[in-house]
RNA sequence: GGCGACGUAGCCAAGUGGUAAGGCAGAGGUCUGCAAAACCUCCAUCCCGAGUUCGAUUCUCGGCGUCGCCU
């Protein structure tokens, strides 16, 4: 089963709860929560959950060490799954990252053409001209956003390695296992109450102390961890870019703005069944799970 | 009260006598190995009034407001 919901919506304890009562584990498909070390921000399950109930994918490496995407996590979602599956017990999947939800219920094949550290670093400093004229002359029939760099690198990635066209490496393989998809839902200024309360206690927590933390133990500036709502900001106000004040109103701004995409990419897919987050979704969640079976 | 500066979108901010850069915020989109990322689209008639001018946001005068200095 997958649960899938805006940032803010109290996904974490949804998720927890319903392993909990079924005796499931829990796999979480949030490319934040998949690192180590930095825990505020990131929204880790605290550890009472952790005690409780089996968590996988989360706290995947250290950002010290490196950094991990969408095919790093299903290498271990795939199987954590079907190993949860094997001993006869639920996978409670809760996302978070859009992509990532996707790649796992839809199958995505993601190419074969892992990125190479020193190709990908030369086509990073390649004009947006020159990539798009790159992928026209590989392939002439990509379809691809012109615009963006990054997709134009990694579409030169995939032609460099296996040749026109892009499209044959873009297919899909849905998983064997039957997934009930929810949603969790609440109307904007509820979820913004909510965001506003979050970003609160997450500075109460300490969330400047462990950005700083992080930076002396060596995690990159420009570390994807650290580009993550709240961490961004935080680094933002260790530069003096923005005050005391600012902080959490530009951390409340930047989880709207993500739970507005995530909530409009997660109302595309037509087989959600969507209920309400307030006041508590649990009870509806595992009823329509016992209606499923 | 006097002197000076300023008054451009929610905020910051460029600019020109011929019908207003950019950034942030906001709204709407895209999305198959960086996805909490990246990218795309939309979003003002320039404090008010009068004057000069073919034409003023841009020049002049007056008003209002803000800031600084002075008494």
């Amino acid at each position: 089963m997958v649960v899938v919901g805006p940032t803010g919506i109290g996904k974490t304890r949804a998720a927890f709860e319903l392993a909990r009562r079924m005796g499931g584990e829990v796999v979480v498909a949030d490319s934040r929560q998949a690192y180590a070390r930095l825990h505020i921000a990131t929204n880790h399950p605290p550890d009472e959950y952790r005690t409780a109930v089996g968590y996988h994918g989360i706290e995947l490496v250290d950002p010290v060490v490196g950094a991990v995407n969408v095919h790093d996590w299903l290498t271990i979602a795939l199987p954590a799954i079907e190993d949860i599956r094997g001993r006869g017990r639920t996978a409670v999947v809760e996302g978070g990252s859009m992509l990532w939800v996707d790649a796992l219920t839809e199958g995505f094949d993601l190419a074969g053409a892992p990125p190479d550290p020193e190709r990908r670093q030369e086509l990073v400093a390649t004009s947006v001209e020159l990539l798009a004229a790159r992928v026209r002359e590989l392939d002439p029939q990509a379809a691809v956003d012109f615009a963006n760099p990054r997709r134009l690198v990694r579409a030169v990635e995939i032609l460099e390695a296996h040749g026109p066209p892009l499209s044959a490496r873009r297919g899909q393989r849905p998983p064997r296992w039957p997934a009930l998809r929810i949603g969790l839902e609440a109307p904007m200024p509820e979820i913004e109450r909510r965001l506003r309360q979050r970003s609160r206690e997450q500075l109460e927590r300490g969330l400047v102390e462990e950005t700083r933390a992080a930076l002396d133990a060596g995690v990159r500036r420009d570390h994807p961890v650290l580009s993550g709502i709240g961490y961004a900001e935080a680094l933002a106000y260790i530069d003096g870019a923005i005050t005391e004040e600012e902080l959490p109103q530009r951390m409340v701004a930047s989880n709207r703005r993500y739970a507005r995409r995530q909530l409009g990419w997660f109302r595309r897919h037509p087989q959600t069944n969507w209920l309400p987050a307030e006041p508590d979704p649990v009870p509806a969640m595992l009823k329509l799970l016992e209606s499923a079976d």
